[in-house]
DNA sequence: AAACGCTACCATACGGTGTATGGTTTCGTC
DNA sequence: GACGAAACCATACACCGTATGGTAGCGTTT
């Protein structure tokens, strides 16, 4: 029966490894919010002391680090021999999906120094951009746009009052009631909000695919323009 | 000589109110990011004790929001008689232009409960899309769209390290130095970092127009399709 | 003039945070 | 059985947001 080193009480079970503490405060995280991983209830989870983790981690930024990393791991990583669109489309849809299942990470996203996850997915995009024929600056285009809408997206979409089945009746009360001050204050607002996004069947998670095929459609016509051009 | 009420020593100047709260801790964040706003450096900024704060506002949440709606209110409102596109394209850039002048507002932009220079920002885009003839679906999904891409690439553009003039230069020792182990691990990152990014000209900013371009395109496309068939 | 109440401010304290500093225990190896 | 590294711990500091319960100065009322 191997054991790990201490193993005083009969408390621990898996080695504390900056592996295992990612894992844990993703969890943590995922269970109560990004503001319930802490140094301190991280090291309890952990069944360490708080000034434990530190001879595993430089720092909790460090965890932070790893927690966005974890997310990246999870997000389909296209294969190269997809068609491009087929590629662009599900890398959205999954990195939407991926942002639902850990909606503290769209904060986190901001952050600098990305992790292998992070990398090895932007380089499995750009080699399924290269290997359909687009022009290095054209990847650039591409997935700064890409990139762009859907992480503003999924920003837009964690800011809005929604319930979990991502309808917007939990509030419509509270709207309806400051409709009136609205209707004089803000007249196409209250008119959009009455037409359109209280509507029975109106989420706003549906604008999603509106946005995205547009966006495809662009860059395949530009594309298709470059590619044209240097036939010629 | 009219003076407020309670000016025992000549330090203070002008009354404390939330609205000059939030003003300071506007300026609070534009000199030391949005970590240097806290409810002691502000009230020690309005030269009053942390907990006097609290009889100008209800707490911490409060000065954020107000922060948020003082970035929204310096930024362009569209006036009701210009063309669309025209309208649309100075929004996102005067949006960006603001973002970039108060780069921890990109972080609040999640926040819900939005404030009145927020609503009537809203208001106004959604007035002149309405008046050149966008139905309201279109309206939903040309908002969703551009915002969703202007705030992401805020976010984006936050994210890189860049220096004060936008270039790539000041990090590029270091990524040349990471060069050799990413040529192995991560091939077309590394082959579009040393073709397209570290170029001498290449800007990550300049990006922002080709998408922004692009999507204006697209939606300026689907409206005459729609007026079309509404013609028809 | 005296009492009252309101506005604006303050002192103290609690429970939380990240982490610097400097131990202490346990283990495999020699 | 001594030794050094690996893993863990105790204490403490400087910060944070804010709950609780005051207090000084003012205008108005009686």
């Amino acid at each position: 029966m191997p054991r790990g080193p201490r193993e005083t009480a009969a408390a621990t079970r898996e080695p504390v490894t900056r592996e295992r503490a990612v894992r844990v405060a993703v969890e943590l995280a995922d269970a109560g919010g990004i503001e319930s991983v802490s140094m301190r209830k991280l090291a309890a989870e952990l069944s360490i002391t708080p000034m434990s983790l530190y001879y595993h981690v430089p720092g909790k930024e460090d965890i932070l680090d790893g927690m966005l990393d974890v997310v990246y791991s999870e997000m389909h990583v296209p294969r190269p021999g997809v068609e491009w669109r087929t590629a662009m489309l599900e890398r959205a849809e999954s990195t939407r999906a991926v942002l639902a299942r850990h909606p503290w990470a769209i904060s986190l996203d901001a952050r600098t120094s990305p992790g292998p996850a992070t990398l090895g997915h932007l380089d499995a995009t750009i080699g399924v951009l290269r290997a359909a024929g687009f022009s290095m600056p054209l990847v650039g285009h591409a997935m700064s746009l890409l990139d762009s809408y859907v992480q503003g997206f999924a920003m837009q979409e964690a800011t809005l009052p929604l319930d979990a089945s991502g309808d917007i009746g939990a509030v419509t009360e509270d709207i309806m009631a400051q409709h009136q001050m609205m209707s004089n204050a803000f007249p196409n607002l209250a008119e959009m909000a009455v037409t359109l996004i209280l509507q029975p069947g109106y989420a706003y998670g549906n604008e999603f695919e509106f946005g995205l095929e547009l966006i495809l459609d662009g860059i395949e016509k530009v594309h298709r323009q470059q590619v044209e051009a240097a036939d010629a």
